[in-house]
DNA sequence: ATGAAAGCGCTAACAC
DNA sequence: GTGTTAGCGCTTTCAT
């Protein structure tokens, strides 16, 4: 057989006495055929080895077998982690994965967007970086929209974070521990993300009459050496010690970290930081880094769930579901409520 | 245009006035066309909204545009990073990635290679899991295999990284700062990156009059805790300190730390450890984990040139590509020897 | 340089 | 329950 033609339903349908569609509804396990007759075709296509057409099948049916993934960068560990829950999930409801990097490029977004569709992917998963109003294009076929973008769509189904959920933890958090007016490290200030998660902050901190502008904020990218820097501007600006910083991704705190260490200073003695991500790499640290946690896996998963159902019409309106994050409580934050408790005793 | 059907080729051909041929070689950028005819119908492709379809593409040429990779897991930053770098490149090569987890598994691998191969993938790069001998149903497409278990294909192009340098790298290392016969922590012992990893072991220490047997030799899976363990056995069979330790990956080296640290030990005073892969996460810990970094990019994006190559004919018989390694030095290696000379003077 | 026609491998109506 | 037939949208001879 090695080195023939590749096999078709037609060689299967001879070999087992039978018509191309008869075979055609063995093979795929339509309910209208005999067990005999079905067990024939199986097979004979399992003496052939044959091997389905996907491309035929896709192209006859509409439905190709695919899903496409656009994110901003899948060696980003987070985004590895939203890929791998996606790709888990696809799986079991027999579909493939095209995956995509846009590398925070709106015009590398748009050239991946048209790729998946002319691919003929069943749905499209995707975290927006251009993050204007609507394209029209985007509308036309099954799609979901995960993180912080989401929100621009409105109309669409959407799977992130609960950043209200999260950043509460966090403040909360440091707040039991006697930081009430932590800084801030945000992400690019154009970004949606950043305006969200500002959104929470200043709804977690207003009941306590403390707003955004009475908090030092820095701005940072998505890496730990732009997170180091800010944390540089941090300490330069606010010579008080000891000091909470609350982070907006693993990767800045973690930068921020470093900036601390290198300034002489002890994390969590002087600075006090948590995180907002839960990578793996923040357990390596020393201290380790407390972090929120974000529901990365779920969240591919739960995005490949929505899109299924919307490929299958299930599911007549956009649904929005945020999942919950989770507090990791490692050793970057100090307890100043308990070390004034101690000094006192 | 929104809502209605999606547009054919015929219907651009329509709307330019040309016959469906000359629509689909304008569309394809054939030379034997008219400047002319090429401008009109390219005009009505934009004006209609046009968006080829690869699936009635692949079926006709037989060129889906689709590469299929399938590597242990996405998550994993050494393969997330070796996927980036493979998407890279296959879209300058105008190819979408198929990108499958295998999880370590022979079952789950085996079944992604059906996968790749009913979508009609036009190549394959696999780090392949089960390190049989040669399945007969790899044989017939374009593939390459990437990783240790390229060794076993022979007849086949493989990328990998250069183990044996990379080792001499990491005892050299060692050797120059005094420590002369580190504890090793291996991989999985079945797996042929082990044998690989042993081989080239041996053959650096094998001039010293060192065979493997003299050395404390643990093993490990690739994970943190895992490493752990190990580093923790190695503690109780190694009394002696300093000590060194070459362990077979980052994480594993990560979670040696870890260990070591929770004995109460001091890494590098009394535990030195050395890592081999170059993950960001290692860059993290205090002190640093001295690592050999593998080229994980270049692996992915070597890997599609050389699919590419076989796909379009060019290439006649296995090429075997083995990418060198680096070391990045970081704090986790102790210099004894100049610890002495500072001693002594 | 362009058009007509065949057909890639499959599924979905429609017969029987 | 099974066979027949007609395409899905495109590329590719083969004419012209």
């Amino acid at each position: 057989m090695r080195g023939s033609r590749r096999q078709t339903i037609v060689d299967v349908a001879q070999r087992a006495g039978v018509s191309k569609s008869t075979a055609a509804r063995a093979l795929s396990n339509a309910p209208e055929i005999s067990t005999e007759t079905r067990k024939k075709v199986l097979e004979a296509a399992q003496a052939l080895g044959y091997e389905r057409n996907h491309l035929a099948v896709g192209m006859r049916s509409g439905r190709s077998g695919m899903l496409g993934l656009v994110i901003p960068d899948i060696a980003n560990p987070f985004w590895a982690e939203v890929a791998r829950g996606a790709q888990d999930r696809a799986e079991i409801h027999g579909r493939a994965l095209l995956i995509f990097s846009s590398d925070w490029s709106v015009e590398r977004e748009r050239v991946h967007l048209t790729s998946v569709r002319q691919a003929r992917v069943e749905g499209i998963i995707l975290n927006r970086v251009a993050e204007r109003q609507q394209d029209s294009r985007l509308a036309d076929m099954p799609m979901v929209m995960i993180g912080s973008s989401a929100a621009l769509f409105p109309d669409m189904d959407n799977v992130g974070s609960n950043i209200e959920q999260g950043v509460r933890l966090a403040a909360e958090y440091l707040r039991n521990r006697g930081h009430l007016q932590p800084c801030l490290i945000v992400g690019p200030r154009q970004r949606l993300a950043h305006s969200r998660f500002m959104h929470a902050v200043g709804g977690y901190y207003g009941a306590y009459g403390i707003t955004p502008d009475n908090l030092i904020v820095e701005e940072s990218d998505y890496t730990p050496e732009s997170g180091e820097a800010a944390m540089g501007r941090i300490l330069d600006r606010a010579p008080k010690r000891p000091l909470a910083v609350l982070a907006v991704s693993d990767l800045i705190g973690l930068g921020a970290m470093m900036a601390t260490r290198r300034r002489g200073l002890d994390c969590p003695r002087d600075v006090s930081i948590i995180g907002f991500d839960g990578i793996q790499a923040s357990s390596f640290s020393t201290p380790g880094l407390t972090a929120v946690q974000k529901p990365s896996r779920a969240i591919g998963a739960t995005s490949v769930d929505m899109l299924i159902d919307q490929i299958e019409g299930r599911n007549d309106e956009a649904r929005s579901i945020s999942l919950s994050c989770k507090l990791i409580e490692r050793g970057s934050v100090s307890d100043l409520v308990r070390a004034a408790q101690v000094e006192v005793a």
